[in-house]
DNA sequence: TTAGTCCAATTTTTT
DNA sequence: ATTGGACTAA
């Protein structure tokens, strides 16, 4: 396909900035790829000397698939990526000027929060006091904002020092060795604002520069492509202000709203034609935008037919929900679309359960896009840890996590006085490591057998490094360990180690080093590309349908949508009305994202009850769609019938039904109202107690 | 000092 | 429903 005249006309606009507004289904990921093509074949540039930078490794891999297609091998030469996953590359052969090790790893969010409750621990600030999560916020906010422990505000807590500790947070961060994600990029912006020689350097390695989803840039972001490109001034930005959903990160559409302020003289470049979406798809989309105020004003116009006006069912709690879901999926599906070109989102990643439970039940298959990252797992954190510690990459960290695991008789003091010794020491976790003597002293000498199995183990590791692992999970103890949990537990846990053992042999296969598939472990949290490998191998009439939050719907298209939840609470969400109205804006924009996700049937659904945690919720239906006209948005209501919940009639002896554990008899009623529970003894899942409240116990 | 048991608080979205 | 934290027994 051709591009239009307005995509072309960006597509091969001069040098110099370039703001190209990019509605949605606009073609926007289409035009920065002819650009770069453009740049290369009639512009001579050579592709080396070109930088695209995406939000998401998602993006960036969809980026490059596109590149190589257009402009064949070619395309390879472009360097693109994450912000995150460029900078970390720059730090990589940089990060010594700031004081880290060249060998720096990244820490997750799981082990910094960890760090932040140790330090807090360590100061006797209870957590009343004040709260780590609260702690955490403040400094990353900070670091959104490219400022240092120095730079910041000063900021006081009940008398607390937040600075104090956010300058003490840091040199936790330099003493382990680790960077968090918002160090990544805001260290970048440290080489480039105080270090003259490396900033040359990486200036000098790129002519032109391309961004993708600018409206989500925050001002670190802003300030890292302000200096990266203020030799040849040649930044091409694309993005949409109406689909700006990070603001939570620190993201300001002000950086797209005011770019012509910043790059005076910069090409303005607008495409409103939308080929993605019906009509009336499009009609309910700019209905719910318009009331947004502070946007560039534009419009989506439709390029296709109106078709099918998009529907609103309300129904009775999460459960009916999650049925009338599953029932107009499989109309579309009778209509002839496949299951993988369906899509259901949600708000919260906790509104897939119930979803789940009715799709498996009724046989849909469905694939939940996100979720608990592969490398977020317990047991995959856990063998990498052992691995970095036979790759002699590992630092105290890594040995805390596995110090205890298997047990080794080391407890919570005894961690302490190990992170005391180590630290003492003055040695590398690795080198500190292979001092240990058998039957030393304190917690040290408890793991003087691991120290010589690792040393063992080595040099078969360094010869081919996907092998040892195993053997090392086996020999510690470790993999017998898991059995503790449960044994259909510890084989799920078992066959994730390894497949993280087939990770491991691809990537040592395409040459990767151990402190490169850390990077790639730490980057890819999700998974997504071994989740993609994995499929691959599987086969390609793998058909199933996508659940995931609105978030990560973000950038994707689909025949078929249903909108989950389009409730006051949820979305909006309670939290963003508590931030005030540029919060609310931001749920606005969201909603209008997963609209616009939609080619051709659109399917919003909202419960009149919903399960939270602790209460039973009866909210209002969403505020984006109450007032939207019938012609626009059809509304159709579910029949009430029993609410299934009331505890009225249930007695000792009586048959019930539980989404998850099937049925079963009830043999005990304790406590009454709110506090009321059951003991019910089901058929599969043997005894449970259960509060009514919250079980979704149904009389049979 | 550790390990097991019980109790409490906790949930938005992602790199 | 899950998970971390506190308490208690060994």
């Amino acid at each position: 396909m051709q591009l239009n005249p307005a995509q072309q006309e960006a597509a091969e606009a001069g040098d110099g900035a370039q703001l190209i507004l990019a509605g949605a289904g606009s073609g926007k990921t289409r035009t920065i790829v002819h650009r770069i093509a453009h740049l290369i074949a009639e512009r001579r540039v050579a592709p080396h000397r070109i930088l695209a930078v995406t939000f998401t490794n998602k993006a960036a891999a969809e980026l490059k698939a596109r590149l190589n297609t257009l402009i064949g091998d070619d395309g390879g030469g472009v360097t693109s990526g994450t912000f995150h996953a460029i900078s970390l590359s720059f730090l990589r052969r940089h990060a010594d000027a700031l004081g880290y090790p060249k060998s720096f790893q990244v820490i997750d969010a799981d082990d910094q929060k960890a760090l932040i409750k140790r330090l807090l621990k360590a100061r006797n600030i209870s957590s009343d006091t004040l709260h780590p999560g609260y702690l955490l916020g403040w400094i990353e906010h900070c670091k959104h904002a490219a400022l240092t422990p120095d730079a910041a505000p000063e900021q006081n807590w009940s008398g607390i020092d937040m600075r104090e500790l956010y300058a003490a947070y840091q040199q936790e961060l330099m003493r382990h060795e680790r960077m968090d994600f918002s160090d990544l990029i805001l260290n970048c912006v440290r080489l480039l604002e105080e270090h003259k020689d490396i900033a040359a350097l990486l200036c000098a390695r790129f002519d032109h520069v391309l961004v993708d989803e600018y409206q989500d840039t925050n001002p670190a972001q802003h300030r890292w492509l302000q200096l990266l490109c203020r030799g040849h001034g040649n930044l091409t930005v694309v993005g949409d202000d109406d689909q700006s959903i990070y603001g939570w990160r620190g993201a300001d559409v002000r950086h797209i709203l005011e770019f012509e302020n910043v790059w005076p003289g910069a090409g303005i470049h607008r495409l409103e034609h939308n080929y993605r979406s019906t009509g009336a798809i499009l009609e309910l989309a700019n209905a719910v935008i318009e009331s947004n105020s502070e946007r560039h004003i534009k419009q989506l116009r439709p390029t296709r037919d109106a078709g099918e006006t998009p529907f609103w069912r309300v129904c009775q709690d999460e459960y009916d929900e999650a049925r009338h879901i599953a029932s107009a999926l499989r109309r579309w599906r009778q209509q002839g679309k496949s299951w993988r070109s369906m899509a259901v989102l949600y708000r919260t990643a906790r509104q897939s359960l119930p979803i789940e439970q009715v799709l498996s039940e009724e046989g849909v298959p469905y694939r939940v896009v996100g979720g608990v990252g592969f490398f977020e797992r317990m047991e995959i954190k856990d063998a990498l840890a052992y691995w970095a510690l036979l790759h002699h990459c590992a630092d105290g960290l890594h040995l805390r996590r596995i110090c205890n695991k298997p047990k080794r008789g080391i407890g919570a003091v005894g961690e302490q006085q190990l992170a005391d010794i180590l630290s003492a020491s003055g040695l590398r976790t690795a080198d500190w490591l292979d001092t240990l003597q058998d039957g030393g002293p304190g917690p040290a000498g408890k793991l003087a057998p691991l120290a010589r199995l690792v040393a063992e183990l080595r040099a078969e590791a360094m010869q081919q490094p996907d092998m040892g692992l195993g053997e090392l999970l086996e020999k510690s103890g470790y993999l017998e360990s898991l059995k503790a949990m449960g044994e259909i537990e510890a084989e799920s846990r078992r066959d994730n180690i390894q497949a993280l053992q087939d990770y491991i042999a691809i990537a040592t296969a395409e040459g990767m080093t151990p402190i490169e598939f850390l990077d790639r472990a730490a980057l890819l949290q999700s998974g997504e590309r071994l989740a993609a490998d994995r499929q691959a191998a599987a086969s390609d009439d793998d058909d199933a349908l996508s659940l995931m939050s609105l978030h990560r719907a973000k950038g994707l298209e689909f025949d078929c949508v249903v909108l989950s939840g389009v409730e006051e609470g949820l979305l909006p969400h309670q939290r963003s009305l508590d931030e005030g109205p540029s919060g609310l804006s931001e749920e606005r924009r969201l909603l209008y994202v997963g609209i616009t996700r939609a080619r051709d049937h659109l399917l919003l659904t909202s419960a009149r009850m919903r399960r939270a945690f602790g209460d039973l919720m009866f909210p209002q239906p969403s505020r984006f769609i109450v007032n939207i006209p019938e012609s626009v948005l059809m509304r159709s209501e579910t029949v009430s019938t029993a609410i299934p919940n009331d505890s009225g009639g249930l007695e000792i002896g009586c048959s019930v039904r539980h989404p998850t554990f099937g049925e079963g008899v009830i043999l005990s009623v304790e406590g009454a109202g709110d506090a009321m529970r059951v003991s019910v003894n089901f058929r599969k899942a043997g005894i449970k107690r259960l509060m009514l409240k919250y079980a979704a116990l149904e009389m049979i």
